[in-house]
DNA sequence: TCGCCTTATGCAACCACTTGCATATCCGAA
DNA sequence: TTCGGATATGCAAGTGGTTGCATAAGGCGA
């Protein structure tokens, strides 16, 4: 389970509070690893219990804003996790059960979903595309720089075979 | 959820007991959508309770062993979920976590781990390759089997670009 | 025939995630 | 000045997935 140390990771990269964590989990570090800010709220508690965070009250701000920042134990947690086991990835793809189940009754309206799947992910290809000229119009110099670029790519080169993907089963449930 | 459709596409693929699924799951649906003998045995008694699919009892078999079968109401339930709405795919990607991690504190060991994840993409690549030379020596006449292998090609593509984003990551963590 | 191994099925507890809703606080507009 | 909207945090119930263990039945060797 990697939620703790995706926030741990996150306020290493820059302190924030819970719904600022939450809105950077929409644009970056979750297109990895998705997180509500339910699960984020929860996560941050737990963190703190831990005493790998610690949160301070911020002045003037609306709800009951808490900044977080990492504590030197955290970042202990951090890279203790970052050389522990890795397990091979846990494969849970519904678009490929349900081209399976295509082979076996009639499809329906599988196209039309195929084709808004396929918006989707020129539009997350798009995206990925912008942050990366905005954040490395150049190749970056540091090792951190040069690993989120790594990342940001996997992305971009999963989209990109997703779209394929799309296109080609498209294809194939049109002219049979 | 798709559990309940992958069994469901399972058995119209072909009838058969909860070991036998499990160990169908883990030679060819499963690849996609992962699941262990306790879910099955409990989606396959939803199943029955919802009359999607029938059990008989079958002798001479040690256990209590039980053969399942999709009935017309299933199959029914399969082609309505077929053509349903699908949401884009939720991302839960740890080594991009990882390597994220790995930019912000010291890597640790996890070159070593990123050698074993290697091994592990390499040898699935080597299945789904049998597999296919197994399953599809020429190319399949039948919209079933096109889609199968359609799914199969998919997972081949995604393993060789997992090899290639391990080799990238393992080049980038050992020159510094 | 007794005990053990293997196959097959299943229960129960725990944990993470999802969903819907509730509360707190600030700010600006009526 | 108070009321509604926006921001921020949080609770609680329901669901799916994981893990450890339990039970049932056939087969086989001592």
């Amino acid at each position: 389970m990697s939620l703790p140390h995706a926030i741990l990771t996150s306020l290493a990269e820059r302190p924030g509070s819970g719904s600022e964590l939450a809105r950077r989990f929409d644009r970056s570090i979750g297109h990895f690893w998705q997180a509500t800010h339910q699960q984020i709220y929860r996560e941050l508690a737990r963190l703190e219990a831990s005493a790998w965070v610690e949160a301070t009250a911020v002045e003037g701000a609306p709800g009951r804003k808490r900044r977080y920042r990492i504590l030197p134990a955290g970042r202990q947690e951090l890279e203790r996790w970052t050389g522990a086991a890795l397990a091979p990835p846990a494969i849970r793809d519904e678009l490929m059960v349900r081209l399976r189940a295509a082979g076996e009754v009639d499809p329906g309206d599988l196209t039309h979903e195929l084709d808004r799947l396929l918006n989707h992910h020129r539009a997350q290809l798009a995206t990925y595309e912008a942050v990366r000229e905005r954040d490395f119009p150049h190749p970056p110099a540091s090792r951190t720089g040069l690993l989120q670029l790594l990342v940001l790519d996997e992305g971009i080169a999963f989209e990109r075979q997703r779209i394929a993907f799309c296109e080609a089963a498209l294809a194939l449930l049109r002219n049979p």
